[in-house]
DNA sequence: CCTCTTTATCGTCGTGGTGACGATAACCGA
DNA sequence: TCGGTTATCGTCACCACGACGATAAAGAGG
């Protein structure tokens, strides 16, 4: 058996292990994501998803929670956070081998970001504007980003994720705009109305409804119990 | 800016990265996962998933790919191999700091492996009695391959999953005891056979058929080029 | 007050997927 | 030939769904 030392230099070669963010919310009817101006090499200067490294004593998802928080300065009680995936490329980073463990975050309307410490800029920029062109995000987060959101539409399908894009409390509409725009599909008032408030435990009704903008008052709800969707809400 | 050796030791705490792999197949009419007996510290001769460290210059897909050759000693074509979560937990290991990713892997009736480099023997156990001892696997094994199995059940709903199972001609008997096996409840044969036979792209007829076991022929299939099946096979 | 517009909500109808279960086909062994 | 076993096809009722019409409840403008 070998000494601790030979450990660290031999059997188990060092790693820096980071987690990245895919924050996303809906602003201005229009589905954003959170990205970070760097400040630091390497891709200085570049867009970039938000995050960082993990520190020795925490977990994963712990990093996660303190990298929205720090970013995004945010309570995260209203904020769906769950692991993407891992990605570790070896030249992935310019720097050292680097491990990343991406986080899909969903949000409702947040305040503009601050920049960080690592960011001189952070924004909400339109997911349509970054996919339409692979090099605007530094290292592999374009990908990530895609992942990312090829996940938030899968999950729409079979739980109660839309939700998170909606303030506490939201109407039918609202939570139907939610799924037009990830899914960048129309979807029949009609028939949506009918499959949401059939689905048991997905919406609880707070007995009011909204002040008129032109149109009938719409009743308000809040999101239910329900962890998966039964039936579930499935794409053309 | 700081100097390279002052990152390696201030900013980038260093980690060990590891793979670890929920390796699942069917014999004996039973669901069966890989585990290995541990010849080192820590947790010695003690039953753990395969896996094993990333080396510095290979990529995740490409580590857990070796790791399974190494401890099952098969060529890989005929298994079905995906990525399945990250475990981080800051006291995960008691040697040091170590991030695993884990790979779901999925394979046909493979012969015994044999005990490799760092474990003096290697199994399959059925699932079913792994999940009844949570701490009869070394370190979150037993929580990974739970995260693991309830992966596996929910993509045979809507993905020819179910197919890397079966070895390349099989009949729809054999794919419905692999749903029946994983998710672990009766399905009626008959509204099976029509749901099977319906799904587009998911099963390719190869015009033999099987000698009879005491019953009537069956009809081979062979794996379709379907991705995704629609409609899903939805558990009831 | 009345009408138009807008949005929300309820109904209807035909289609297709599904579970429950009966019926038939094709093999084996006795 | 007969019974046992497994595979495959059919039937029927039910329900979820898409397409779309109809009605309700607000504001705007006359």
């Amino acid at each position: 058996m070998t000494v601790m030392a030979d450990y660290q230099a031999a059997d188990y070669p060092p790693f820096a292990v980071t987690v990245d963010l895919v924050v996303l919310t809906i602003r201005e009817d229009e589905l954003c994501a959170l990205v970070i101006k760097r400040g630091e090499a390497p891709y200085r200067n570049r867009w970039a998803l938000a995050g960082g490294f993990v520190r020795p004593s925490e977990g994963l998802d712990e990093a996660a929670r303190r990298e929205l928080a720090e970013e995004t300065g945010l309570t995260l009680d209203s904020v769906h956070l769950e692991q993407l995936a891992s990605y570790g490329a070896p030249d992935r980073d310019p720097r050292m081998r680097v491990v990343t463990v991406a986080y899909l975050a969903l949000a409702p309307d947040l305040p503009v970001p601050l920049a960080g410490t690592d960011a001189v800029a952070a924004k909400w920029e339109p997911v349509a504007q970054l996919l339409t062109e692979p090099a605007h995000l530094a290292f592999d987060h374009h990908r990530i980003l895609t992942d990312g959101l090829e996940r938030a539409r899968a999950k729409l399908e079979y739980t109660p994720f839309a939700t998170a894009f909606c303030p506490p409390e939201f109407t039918v509409a609202q939570l139907r705009r939610v799924y037009e725009l990830v899914w960048g599909q129309r979807i029949d008032p009609r028939n949506f109305h009918r499959k949401v408030t059939g689905v048991n435990g997905l919406l609880a009704p707070t007995g009011d409804t909204t002040g008129g903008d032109g149109g009938r008052p719409a009743a308000l709800f809040r999101r239910g119990d329900a962890t998966v969707l039964r039936p579930p809400m499935l794409r053309g």
